[in-house]
This record gives C-alpha cells, sequence and structure tokens, in this order.
DNA sequence: GTGAAAGCGCTAACAG
DNA sequence: CTGTTAGCGCTTTCAC
C-alpha cells in the first residue's frame, strides 16, 4: 500500500540502509549484498523518494525554465537547445509556464528559493523592469536570461542579435537597388522592436540613404496588423521593398499587396524575420532571417551549468547576441 | 551565506518552529506574534524549503505534464487547457520533454514514483504499447492520457474524435456534390492516422459512395509529402476533391495543384485537419478541422484532479472524446 | 566493506 | 493559541 522505502530493502536484502543508499548512489557493495540488493529492489518495486534526497543533498540536479506562456510555440527551438546540454550535463529540465502567475517572472524567483531547481532559465522577448533585474541579482540561485536584459550587463543573458539580422536585410534590399523601404515595427514591450528598428535606420543611415518616418508603421505582430500596415504603405505610393519585423506581418503585408492587385516581388519586395515553417509556404517564398533558437537555448544552458558549476564564465561577456541568418527566397527582386 | 530556516524565523521572532509552521500554513496564531513571524520572515529573506514539505506531507501540489517533444508545438493549446484547471484546483504544473529521455513515456513514470509529482498527463499522438499501459496501471500515482489509449479504456483517456472529424469532412465534400475524393493518409505509428482514416472510409461507406482504395495514398504528415502524394492522385485525373490528413499535408496538396497548374477549388477541392494558424494564409484559405486543444487539456486536468481526490469519475466513460469543429473557408467548391 | 547514529527542514500529533 | 516531540526517507560522518 504504502510505497517502499530505503529500510524495506534493507530489511528483505539483509543490510542497513547506509549500505542500500551507498549502492544506490555508486559506490561499489560487495558482490553477493549487490545481488541481494537488486533482487530487493526489483521485487519491491523501489523508487528513491527524491524529495528526500534533495532534502538532504541541498539541491536538486533539475534547473527550471520559465516561459511567458508554454502555450505560445514560438521559441520551441530554444528548448530543444537548453536540452541538449542539460542532459549532457546530468540535469534534467522542467518547464513551468508563467501564464499561470499573475506575478509574472517575479512568481518563478520563488522556484529558487523554494528549492525546487538548481537554476533558472528565464525565457521573454518582452522587456523587462530593472524591478526585475534587481531581484535576480540578489538571488543566490543562478539565473540566465534569454531576451531582454539591463543595460549594464550584471546577469548573464543570451539573445538574438536583432539589430544585425535586420540591418543585413536593409543591406540587402540596397544591394538590389532599393531605397525607398518601409518599415514596419512590432508593439514597444518588447525589447526586439527596439532593436530591429535601430538596425533598419541604423543601416538605412550607414548606407547614406535618407530616411522617411512615415515609411515606419506601427503595428503589433499578427498578420492582420501586418495586413492594415501594409496597405497604409501602399496607399503612400513611394515604397519599392518593406521589412516586417515579423513574418507573421510580412504575410499579411503580402496577402494584402494581392488583394490590391500589386505583386509581389515585381511590384515590391517584402521580407519578414523570424523565418518560421510557413514562410517558405506562402507565396512567394518569403524571404526572411532565421532566428538561431537552438544556439540561444544551448549558449544559454551552457552558461548556467558553468554557474552551477561555480566556474567563471569564460572569457565572453555576460550578453552574448547569436548571429541571425538571413534567408532569401522569392519575394524581393532586384531593381 | 546558508538559507535560512524556519528555526530561524522561530528564534528571531521568539516563538517555537510549531507556530512558525502553523502561521505558515494558514493557522490563526497571536495577533503580536503574526507580527513578529512577518518581520522575521521579510527580514531573513524566509522561503519554506518545499522539499522538506513534501517529504513530510507525501505530496506536491503538482501536476507534470510529459510530452513527446517539447519544441514541437502542435498541442499547445492542450497546455493552456490544463494550465487553467490545474490552478483553479491549486496544482502546480511541470512539464516535462520525452526527447530528452531514451525511455520514451516509460522514464516519466518515475516521477511519479520518486514522489516528483502527484500525478501525471502524458501527452502523445503516438500508438501506446499495450506494455506501457501494463506500466501505468499498476502505478499508484494517477495517470491519464491524451492521445492514444488502450481499447479496453481502463485508464482516462481524451482525444479529439478524429472518426468524426473526417466523416464530416466526407459529408460536407459530399453535399457538395463530390464523390471521387482522394485521401491523404498520415504514417501508422499515430493512432489518429488509423481513426481518421476509418472515418473517411466509414462515411463514405455510409454515403454509399464506392470506394477506390487506389485514392488513399500514405505520406508523412509534411508539407512535401503531401506535394508528392497530390502528384500521385492528379496524375490518376480521376478525382475531384482530396482530403488530406493534416494541414501541412493539405498545404503541401495545394502547392502541388497550383504547380500543375490545377486551381484550387474551381479544379480540385482540399481539405486539412487541425485547423494550424497557417491554413488561413495560404491560397486559397484552406478548409480544415479544429482540433479541440482547449478543451482537451481541460477535460484530462479535471479527470486528473478527480483521481487526486481520490473521487469516482463521475457518469462519464474513461474515454472522452471530443467533438472536432469543421471549419469552411474556400478550397472547396460545388460541382 | 559495513552499521549506527545524527541530521536535512518541515509537519503533526499531543499535551498544556 | 503554543511548545515539545517524533518522525518523513534519505545521506553522511564515524567507528569498526
Amino acid at each position: 500500500m504504502v510505497n517502499p522505502t530505503i529500510n524495506d530493502v534493507a530489511r528483505i536484502a539483509n543490510t542497513s540502509k547506509s549500505t542500500v543508499s551507498r549502492f544506490l548512489n555508486g559506490y561499489t557493495v560487495k558482490k553477493e549484498t549487490e545481488e541481494a540488493l537488486k533482487l530487493a529492489i526489483q521485487s519491491l518495486n523501489y523508487h528513491p523518494n527524491v524529495n528526500a534526497r534533495r532534502l538532504v543533498k541541498n539541491h536538486t540536479q533539475s534547473i527550471g525554465i520559465v516561459v511567458d506562456d508554454i502555450a505560445n510555440n514560438f521559441y520551441s527551438g530554444i528548448y530543444r537547445g537548453i536540452e541538449n546540454v542539460a542532459n549532457l550535463n546530468g540535469y534534467q529540465c522542467t518547464y513551468y509556464s508563467r501564464t499561470s502567475n499573475y506575478q509574472g517572472e517575479f512568481g518563478f524567483m520563488d522556484l529558487a528559493q523554494e528549492r525546487q531547481v538548481d537554476g533558472l532559465i528565464l525565457i521573454s522577448f518582452l522587456k523587462r523592469s530593472n524591478e526585475l533585474i534587481k531581484r535576480i541579482e540578489e538571488l543566490m540561485t543562478p539565473v540566465v536570461l534569454i531576451g531582454d536584459t539591463n543595460s549594464n550587463d550584471t546577469i548573464f543573458s543570451v539573445d538574438v542579435d536583432n539589430e544585425l539580422g535586420i540591418s543585413e536585410v536593409v543591406r540587402y534590399l540596397h544591394r538590389l537597388g532599393h531605397e525607398k523601404i518601409g518599415y514596419i515595427t512590432g508593439p514597444d514591450e518588447f525589447s526586439a522592436t527596439h532593436w530591429r528598428r535601430k538596425g533598419y535606420e541604423g543601416a538605412l543611415e550607414d548606407l547614406g540613404i535618407k530616411q522617411n518616418p512615415s515609411w515606419i508603421i506601427a503595428s503589433d505582430w499578427s498578420e492582420s496588423g501586418g495586413h492594415k500596415a501594409m496597405k497604409e504603405l501602399l496607399d503612400m505610393n513611394e515604397i519599392t521593398a518593406v521589412i516586417a519585423s515579423n513574418d507573421e506581418m510580412a504575410i499579411g503585408a503580402l496577402l494584402c499587396a494581392n488583394e490590391l492587385g500589386y505583386r509581389v516581388p515585381s511590384d515590391i519586395s517584402v521580407v519578414g524575420f523570424d523565418d518560421i515553417p510557413v514562410a517558405k509556404w506562402v507565396y512567394p517564398p518569403l524571404t526572411s532571417v532565421k532566428q538561431p533558437f537552438v544556439e540561444m537555448g544551448e549558449k544559454a544552458a551552457i552558461g548556467l551549468i558553468e554557474k552551477l558549476n561555480g566556474e567563471e564564465i569564460g572569457t565572453q561577456s555576460n550578453r552574448v547576441l547569436i548571429k541571425p541568418n538571413l534567408v532569401v527566397r522569392q519575394s524581393c527582386r532586384g531593381l
């Protein structure tokens, strides 16, 4: 009825619980007690109580991954990256969804303080408050961030190099002969919005292209938002290309252009960001910027594990920005 | 340096640890000790050690959700459903990805036996082995299944009614005048493949439409697989409509038809299954069958929690099949 | 190699 | 309402 304990197996195997414990932890025991032990464990269907073990060891061998919304599939590649290196290092990954917690990422600080996990990876592409950052700094438990961080990089964090990504798009379009490039930007509360826009404006400036503020339309990441923004842009009748700061908006833009009788790319070029799977299925297949999710997850996990091992994080800085890749398909043409 | 314990707060608040424990657990204490306690907790930044608590209480107030691959975003709606009801009932959700464990769902039985969680929801759309089912039956810990189960329904499980879903598609197409309907089926190792196909064949039979086995092409859920299958179907030059058993294949079919100079829906009608977000963005917008993911998650969580509370699962059977919804868009036309 | 004993941080009688 | 006490199941000295 009640679960078997280490005492039960000790009794059955005719030995002491310390011996059972040692055996369970990989220390050598006399050949014959080993046999008896195996038999006892097997027959009792014994499984160690992980809570007892964690209590005495004071660590869990598990890392917690906290996401804004587990049902948002967007950054799933990150998970894979994290699992890869965590498992390689003997850590179990457990995922927590922030949706269920009204306190946002704050609520999950407790996970660490309550000793549910040894360390935390916080994934969010929303801007993070100074208050949150301060709380994390005060924490004894190692935490690494994916996405936004504070400006002075006191906490180890990784992100995609959004600025570079968009700036490469601008350069690409410029090489194709475009100079009149519209930009559909995302919501303010995301840090990526800021950096991507910076990439757009910075590249135009570097290239010596004159900018037109009315060619920047703010939107909301959604397909319908992109659609609406594109209409505004097209109505101006000035632009030869548009960069949407994510793929969904780019797809909306594509759809809008179609409906309005424009052909992509012959009448107007469109590029997106993220390279979601759909990007290659739409018509025309969308040129986009591929986010290096797996690598981001790996880097974050490596950073966390180094902290858990008490190692100084190598030569690298506290902020690692990973270069995304431009994926050229058929939604742009040379002028 | 070391984490504060209940003893530390007792000492500082000048009381005993039992009182601290009671306070922490919501029992009333004298007003003034309450004040002292709050102060002590605050100043020490005390957080209870959840492992100690779990050890003595012998339960965790958390349920484990095990998925094939956390990076597979497909069933994310299910998570939302589960979180909804779990949180309402005071349970924390923790997610585990099977990918990291070579033993498949088996490995996660341990989660329960090790007392890491109070109950488990296993999500997988692959067929499950009898061996797995037997292991689950023997387990003391409550487990509920989403997806496949065994035929005699000894374990509580929920799934979408795949058979009904496809059969409604067939009826819809039939109402439109189609009788020559091709079918692109999925891989055998998924239980949905079986039920959806059954829905296709059953509906044809019910409708008295003669079947043609060569109109059924096996594929692999992928867009490129759907593309290839569609080519075979189109080459026969006999069919007026095709049902793909998921949206990705349907999109491949759409793309293929386009390339081959067929127009959808005027030359050929296409319908998918799942209603993934993309379905409405492709051209023409794809008619599909919407999976009731949130509801599936909710039903599963309700079932689990009833078991955790030791309640008999009400009047309902051990197998709950949720009706999906046909979403009509523009990829089919009447003959 | 192995057993006895102490203790991880907490809860839950029990007696006051 | 509160303190004392005895564990929860495990690991880890310390002797032997």
